[in-house]
DNA sequence: CAATCCGATGGTAGCGCTGTCAATAATTGT
DNA sequence: ACAATTATTGACAGCGCTACCATCGGATTG
């Protein structure tokens, strides 16, 4: 006894074959691999399938073929502005395609990472997006062992699992301060929030450029292990001053701490940058409107999720990037916070 | 000739069922149902699914039960900061549970959500989170038929689809004008950007409150569709002054824009509070850290988020709220930018 | 003590789709 | 013209799990 509709609504693969007038397995190969079939049969299933409003049952497809259509992101934070950015980037590209996304939070912690790419493997998913080249040993391994295309993102390195796209946080942070140096300032202090590996690497890029010009002291260095917000820009900037008053420039390792430093001048009668020049790093919409204007390192989160996203799907459809590491690059922004005096 | 394991590592429920002596059906139960099960076969298959580190295929278990375990999550905007809010709490409320979040945007578009809602339908969510009361009769017409918990989030009204939780953007704006006008101000410019429903309703607040003191003049009113900026607060206010030069006090839809004044009235020298109160509204961080620090009404976005994941897992699993609409207020942040001068 | 009920367990039969491979039709080379 | 090849198409057998009902012993009841 042949399976009926399982109800008056229901439409199977099966209804619009049958309407079709092929078989269900061609009108399978009709969403696989349309071009596998002759053009009348594609039209007619073409036109069964508007007609009845057929949609697939994404369930059964997975355990049929045993692959999903799903592209896994992992990111350590929803709140940063930054990663708001990519993630647009990421669901506009996933727009049109066939692969939906699912998003995972890691809170910047690489325990969760972990737990949470193990979770993905066992779903099986079509790609994956990670944040960083900082996995532990064992999320690396899962990486490797995922067996579908992989890019991690934000920035670039040279052992990439798979695929790469991001930028040098050092080179960015080492032409921010190279600029602040050619301004004539010599005290140039680092504020630095949540020191994760991508600020870190900030940091270095600091450092390396203090010290090519012999200017490198521990002292000018304020940091901490808090998330960042604007109001700790300001406290980090007074711990700073307390430590090391003479400081004639201030280097922040994003955009909010940098606005948190302006606020905290205003508040000091600090005039920026005749007695202070400040420079962020993200380059958000704000530095450009605040008074004075912010100097920033435009960094391109968007395209960064963008191509994070094609370069996944072209991977699983079999169009390998010739170059797995893809540089987007940074700009620095220059703006009143760090130009000399016009007034 | 029985199905053997497919690959020498492929652990199935039926492996699982093996090792702890029990029928597939009762090792299945265990996850849906474990206190069915006699308390001696529910230690042996909990050991037996740590033993083989056994992993539930979802697909299979979605295809079998005609259920996912999936909550779709329907929201306008990804690079809005109070977003970002409301996404921590879902995501931070969804762990832990069996259920994942399932994220789509619509870009401030209505037939972008008609089209969302449709996709959500056809893979049988569990649970729906969607932005807003102000859905299309179509879009409407889906969420009735979902056969699944609704919770509309951001704000509420009188006909909820299913659940509701936010707050009255009505009141809350009404709130902010009338202490606005307690100060004494008079001439109180209304500044608003890409005026969704949301944003409508607290320009309702302002006008009723406005016209309540007869103080309501549509020259104090600029508004555009644009997407919110802080740069574009500073246009919009500029706009504002060609108007109505003799303004006392600026009323802005959100924190982006109060921020674009303050920093505009710092171009054009005039001083907050003294010649100009700014209120904003969402509290962002960086109001209380600016210079002046500014007043702002404060919205509880995480919480939102929190409870519209709650009230919709507790409503799958048969618990639903005695009150479907849950009003999580909101509370006005009186700071400098609006209070008597000081100095 | 039979009738009834209930909690615990298992058997059967798919859920809707696709991988595999065989079968057929169309095309080509010699 | 005939074998060999290539494009299309179809049959079959599950993917791994759960809904549905059946079963079965034991507790409850009058």
């Amino acid at each position: 006894m042949g399976r009926k509709q399982t109800k008056s609504g229901k439409i199977r693969l099966t209804e619009v074959a049958k309407l079709a007038g092929v078989s269900p397995i061609t009108a399978s190969r009709f969403f696989r691999n349309p071009e596998a079939l002759s053009e009348s049969k594609r039209e007619r299933v073409d036109s069964a399938v508007k007609e009845l409003g057929y949609v697939p049952n994404l369930a059964a497809r997975a355990l049929a073929s045993h692959r999903t259509e799903v592209i896994g992101v992992v990111i350590p934070s929803l709140t940063n502005n930054v990663f708001a950015d990519v993630l647009r980037g990421i669901y506009d590209s996933s727009e049109g395609s066939r692969y939906s996304i699912q998003l995972a939070n890691t809170r910047y912690s690489i325990l969760q990472e972990e737990k949470l790419l193990r979770l993905f493997r066992a779903q099986k998913p079509a790609g994956l997006i990670v944040t960083g080249i900082n996995q532990t040993a064992e999320s690396r391994t899962i990486l490797e062992s995922m067996n579908c295309p992989v890019t991690q993102i934000m920035e670039i390195g040279d052992s990439p699992v798979d695929m790469m796209v991001g930028f040098s946080h050092y080179d960015a942070s080492f032409a921010a301060i190279s600029h602040i140096l050619e301004q004539g300032h010599r005290r140039i202090g680092f504020l630095g929030a949540r020191m994760d590996p991508r600020v870190q690497r900030r940091f270095e890029g600091y450092r390396d450029a203090m010290k090519a010009a012999s200017l490198f002291d521990p002292n000018l260095v304020v940091t901490t292990s808090v998330p960042t917000t604007v109001t700790l820009g300001g406290t980090l900037f007074a711990d700073l001053l307390t430590r090391a008053a003479e400081i004639d420039a201030v280097f922040c390792v994003n955009d909010d701490l940098a606005l948190g430093v302006l606020f905290e001048c205003q508040r000091r009668q600090i005039a920026v940058p005749r007695d202070l020049a400040i420079v962020g790093f993200n380059d958000l919409e704000f530095m450009a409107s605040a008074v004075p204007s912010l100097t920033s390192v435009r960094t391109n989160r968007y395209e960064m999720g963008r191509h994070a996203v094609t370069m996944v799907i072209d991977a699983i459809e079999g169009r390998r990037p010739r170059e797995p590491v893809l540089d987007l690059g940074f700009q620095l922004m220059v703006r009143e916070s760090s130009m000399p005096q016009t007034a």
